[in-house]
DNA sequence: GCGTGATTACTCGGATACAAGATGTCCGAGTTTGAGCGG
DNA sequence: CCGCTCAAACTCGGACATCTTGTATCCGAGTAATCACGC
């Protein structure tokens, strides 16, 4: 039960990126020299925010990935579902009957973090705190 | 990012020892029939409940698994905890100063979770489905 | 100077390798109950 | 009926086996900018 460095990587990017370069494409290599981590691994997570239609890419020389323009209301939570996956932290595997109790307050409890994931921008820290 | 299989088997154990047997210990084969699981693995997850303090164990013949006298104030933060450890949820591996604003972010949600699984006492769901 | 082609700097996707953790099994050791048996 | 012994029913712990998932690497294909070169 941990998120997966993944999605530590792919916030510290949407920061790095809304912090020091709303405007331009910055390439993969940038990146991971950033954050040292290898290029090749990161490009997996940044296709995720790609196709999540989080961030855009500019294929050719002088490209990479960018901002879109509403970057200031991407939250936490869609970062996080980009790379994680939107399935639920929690599916009781047993069949007795419909509808467990126990994964009704489990899933509860779920919805409780991802209102306060929703609520923070990540536009918020990148502001404060220049990674 | 999910709880493993493990949790959710100890939290069923719980509701079914405090809706169907609160004073007599259960062996471990009972449990694993009633679940559909085998008896040799669940005794996994019951020794890390025993040790966490939240069921007692009696070795021998008509031995088994049960409740302590306080089993009413377990929650469900507490079930979770023995099974998954209480290590947080979220750790920022870069080393870019100290206070990840981001890694506050995220362990602030998980608190808002946590909250919410504390307060929740597995005998509320026990009253109401006997699993 | 101007098109045209080659080179370069990128993204994108698939295939693969590796390690760790979740899941599940097997077995041996200790512990208590209870039944059987001899006096 | 009493006490002893022994088997059965349990927990407990460690050592495995297996499977999935996260992490990471490599490579080939496509794409766009830029540079070189010839006219």
């Amino acid at each position: 039960m941990k998120f997966s460095q993944a999605t530590d990587y792919a916030l510290h990017v949407m920061t790095y990126l809304m912090s020091h370069a709303p405007d331009k494409p910055v390439g993969v290599q940038t990146l991971a020299d950033r954050l040292g981590v290898s290029q090749t691994y990161l490009s997996k997570m940044l296709s995720k925010l790609v196709k999540a239609g989080l961030i855009g890419s500019v294929s050719g020389a002088n490209g990479g990935y960018r901002l879109k323009a509403n970057y200031d209301r991407i939250s936490f939570l869609d970062v996080i579902h980009a790379i994680e996956g939107t399935a639920s932290i929690f599916e009781c595997g047993l069949n007795h009957g419909e509808g467990c109790a126990i994964q009704q307050v489990v899933m509860d409890a779920e919805r409780q973090m991802e209102q306060y994931l929703s609520d923070k921008k990540i536009a918020d820290v990148a502001r404060q705190h220049t990674s």
